[in-house]
DNA sequence: TGGGATACCATGGGATTTCATGGGAAACAA
DNA sequence: TTGTTTCCCATGAAATCCCATGGTATCCCA
């Protein structure tokens, strides 16, 4: 599980090192590093692990072989993920397309958030954690509940 | 399994690098090379390795010897699939009736798409990718409960 | 409980390898 | 031959590997 969150340096060839405690949440994988994807819900960077894109697969194995909306998944999940391996000291390379579309420059901060973490500019992710923690205070009583219809904090922003 | 999406040339004797990381998820394979046939969903070419077309295989053992839509996959997938080999630095050579079916001049765009890939004209797409990323981001839901049935990426859009 | 030693972690930079691509030569087909 | 396809080598750019360093948290023992 990723829990935590941590702001680390980019530097000049593109290269952050994955959390310490991330790392030692995917040891074990096939493949020694994690896998990346755009947000679909807003400009940051999505991750996860094997087990991760394991599970989504399976999700997506549940559909019709050529239904159009598998196929859909298909391109935009597995086209869009793409896997970062560490290197010797647990640093990735952040593909440039990646970095720009979540204006990601000199820092990154991974944000935990169980099976999978997010990647934020650290100024971005401040706007939107104080966002997020106004609504948990607004909406608290939703933890013992959780709302019928699915509502997220600050989606449509 | 294949991931992410790249972009490569296709030179004037009409070949054209696979991603290194496709590469490697066939490599050990007994044929040095990939498997592409047109797909019969759209303008587009889709590929995979010697394990997908064994899986393939199996899938129509399955059926009644006698069929008809078995023959017919036969005939379109075995009969219209082609084993392209790849040269010293990893290419191959595209059949002039494959790059005319998918519009492929210029450039070729690989997306993964798990078990198996598929090869675009870079623009063609662009324009199928926006469409699916609406989709998606739609009906993210859906990876969770797969839709009853119906609706379709991109109609009417 | 303090303080020193140790292990871990994030970071920097140089060297090396890999990768995509271009073009010539050789093998092959018509 | 003439045109086409396959093999091989060259090249520049980009990604990766490897070693070094400083700082910080942790451990251990007096």
């Amino acid at each position: 599980m990723f829990f935590s969150t941590t702001t680390n340096g980019i530097d000049a060839k593109g290269r952050v090192s994955v959390p310490a405690d991330f790392r030692a949440s995917v040891a074990g994988d096939t493949i020694n590093g994690i896998y990346v994807w755009r947000s679909f819900n807003g400009p940051f960077l999505e991750g996860g692990g094997q087990r991760l894109m394991e599970e989504l697969s399976a999700a997506i194995d549940a559909m019709d072989p050529y239904d159009d909306s598998r196929t859909a998944f298909e391109r935009v999940i597995f086209g869009g993920a793409r896997p970062l391996t560490f290197d010797s000291t647990g640093r990735v390379s952040l593909p440039k397309e990646f970095a720009e579309f979540a204006s990601l420059s000199s820092k990154a901060t991974f944000v935990g958030m169980g099976k999978r973490f997010e990647i934020w500019d650290p100024e971005a992710h401040a706007e939107r954690h104080a966002r997020d923690l106004e609504f948990a205070r607004e909406n608290k009583s939703a933890l013992r509940r959780p709302p019928a219809n699915g509502f997220r904090p600050g989606e449509g922003a």
